[in-house]
DNA sequence: AATGAATGAGCCTTCATTCAT
DNA sequence: AATGAATGAAGGCTCATTCAT
């Protein structure tokens, strides 16, 4: 009697991106080769084109998939009526965060090289777009604190985006390098970086930007 | 009487320099082959390992060429005794944003990415030294706030560094993307963001954020 | 019924290792380049990297292989026990002799040279590896030859192998080159000197040299 | 007052001679390149076009060079009247022994392979031309011998040649390899091989060789 | 549905030589 | 006489993709 396979066959796809997520973090897109993928997989390099149509799409599925939990986490957050717009913007940094520096920002750090690089169009935009998206949700929390009177009114929201992400991008990007530093209080980092500090101390910091940034009145919080 | 010799050897050399650096900057290193820079260049391929030894070398030269300028800048500020901390920073902002948003901030892009991507690493190092050799000069700045009693004492130096640099590279590599929101105001971004409306904005931007960050009495200035 | 396929996918690998064989005897390895085996085979240059993964190791794995007969051959003899010492002598000569002439002698030249160079030490190592363990058997042999009291005990075996092994290799290289002079008889090669002549005139000179060097009675033979 | 300069121009080719002979003997013809004969020797790389016209022409010069004294030697012994045949074999054994083993035979080995190849004519023609013409020599004092009723009559002399030169070759080109075996004796080699005791093996070696093989009453010496 | 084999284009680097001075 | 600069060809290898089964 013959055997039936139950095999799911989404399972090799997905195994396929996720060994391809590991290695795009770990060596980039151009670095990472379809061999490469392919064997770590235990798979024939075929499979790639095959599932796939090419390395690009592949990575661009990858991608899809990988940013859908932020869109989601963001829209609550926005559509909650329970929140005021300052706790929103906390809870927006903290989301940030956690999505950023999982897994030492790999995926992201991957994400940014390539709008930076704006070479594989297709790729650029997809990101560009679900970047933008986002932001978009951004922007109607402080719509709304302005509004509410919370928020000060002059607030250059492009720019105050940049420090959002690049301050997030810059410290998963350069690692443990500014810790290098002793602080200013002339203390010297002795014990090693670990990712839960980093993770507390960047959403603590841009809470403090924040809040002396958009607050019309800062010293109600104590940052 | 002796004939002098006009022509400068190291034009040539130059010229594939600023080649090179044109098209790292469109296509990144992995995907600027040698081939492409010596046509472009109209000389032989040949010449880069000539001049250079690798294609890795020349990327090391043209690094250092380029950052050796902000490098004694920075000195210089931190040297001039007729200045106080804080107008130090605006300086040190100033130069900052003015040198990265350069050509567009392909340079500074370029070195980002390849920081980020860890793979050459003694491209990576060499990059890694330069940018904390600079961030050194800042933190005898805000050292030197501290002790005046301008700056407030609790500050996190390695993560405001990580604002510094990384709302800058956002800046550049996010190009006119985050400009397609519409501003709080309301007002539409209708006009082309051109290149020195942005330095100024990112300029006012920083210097509004790190007031707020850093002086004890930010108040005294209309950020 | 199924179907049985016919087709032995070794056949391209075996015919490139055959194809590579020819190259390099008639170039030597440095300038046999993959291009020209690959053109001459009728495949694509990537094939070489596809079957054997290098260059080189084609050649490791067309050393292997064709070196296994010689090493089966030895071990036959010497395990023979229906021989006596000095017959086992006479049939090593006679295979060594074989094998080295086989088609001009170009593997073996080959291989001497690359030994000579000591340039590519996987190489190297390798064929002395197996030459060595070849030498262990005619080794055997000559013991059992001095406790039989057949072979006198004052020998200088790695001379011996020198003489053997060097007097073959130079009949390949120096081709007709020696035949050139007329002979001590004074009688001139006239005749075109073919290869089952050398064969023959080799090994019987081997033969005469080990007679009159190992054996205690040489004058029982008539060489 | 202009310095006159007295360098003898020929220094430079020497010199340069000198360091190529030093090259190629470790890296074989192919795998030096005129760039590291040059950088070696402190010139310029077009030096050695200047000088020798090509990297071949070079190699030429080098091996006539190097191989005029084995030329004289032997024809003083052969035209020795004081000598019998059979110390004139001695005599020519040693000389052939002691140019060959020099510097480890680099250069011997270096025109060994070259023939082997004949891959570039004008060198594997020129140094045949100079075996022979040496060979000549040898082949004298054999007729010689024979005219004096010393040695056999029935004498292969190709073979005989092939059996000094082989062995001489293989010793050099085998390095040590052979001498890993333990002797028949059972005793093992501890002490380091050096050249000095190679070089006195090898020439007992082939005198007992050489006197078993040529002559009419070989008990008369104690080989 | 899945794959091993095969492709052709491209990569960076090194080579011996020649050119212009 | 001597050289630094420049050349074009060739080197081995890796790539993403497609083909035949």
């Amino acid at each position: 009697m013959k055997e039936v396979k139950i095999i799911d066959h989404s399972d090799k796809k997905a195994f396929l991106l996720e060994t391809a997520h590991q290695l795009f973090s770990e060596n980039g897109f151009d670095a990472t080769s379809v061999r490469m993928i392919a064997e770590k997989a235990g798979m024939n390099v075929a499979m790639i084109s095959y599932y796939f149509g090419s390395k690009e799409k592949l990575f661009e599925e990858l991608l899809v998939g990988k940013t859908n939990y932020m869109r989601e986490q963001l829209t609550a957050i926005v559509e909650n009526k329970d929140l005021d717009p300052w706790s929103k913007i906390e809870l927006m940094i903290d989301g940030y965060s956690d999505r950023i520096l999982t897994s030492g920002g790999s995926l992201h750090k991957l994400m940014m090289r390539e709008v930076s690089l704006k070479q594989r169009t297709e790729i650029s935009n997809l990101i560009e777009k679900r970047i933008m998206f986002n932001l978009k949700a951004v922007h109607e929390i402080i719509v709304e604190g302005i509004k509410k009177k919370v928020f000060v009114h002059n607030i250059d929201f492009p720019m105050l985006m940049s420090t959002l992400i690049g301050t997030l991008t810059q410290t998963v990007t350069s690692d443990s390098m500014f810790f290098r530093f002793e602080n200013v209080d002339g203390k010297k980092h002795t014990k090693k970086i670990d990712v839960n500090e980093v993770s507390k101390r960047v959403k603590k910091h841009l809470k403090r930007v924040f809040a002396r940034y958009l607050l019309i009145h800062p010293e109600k919080y104590n940052y």
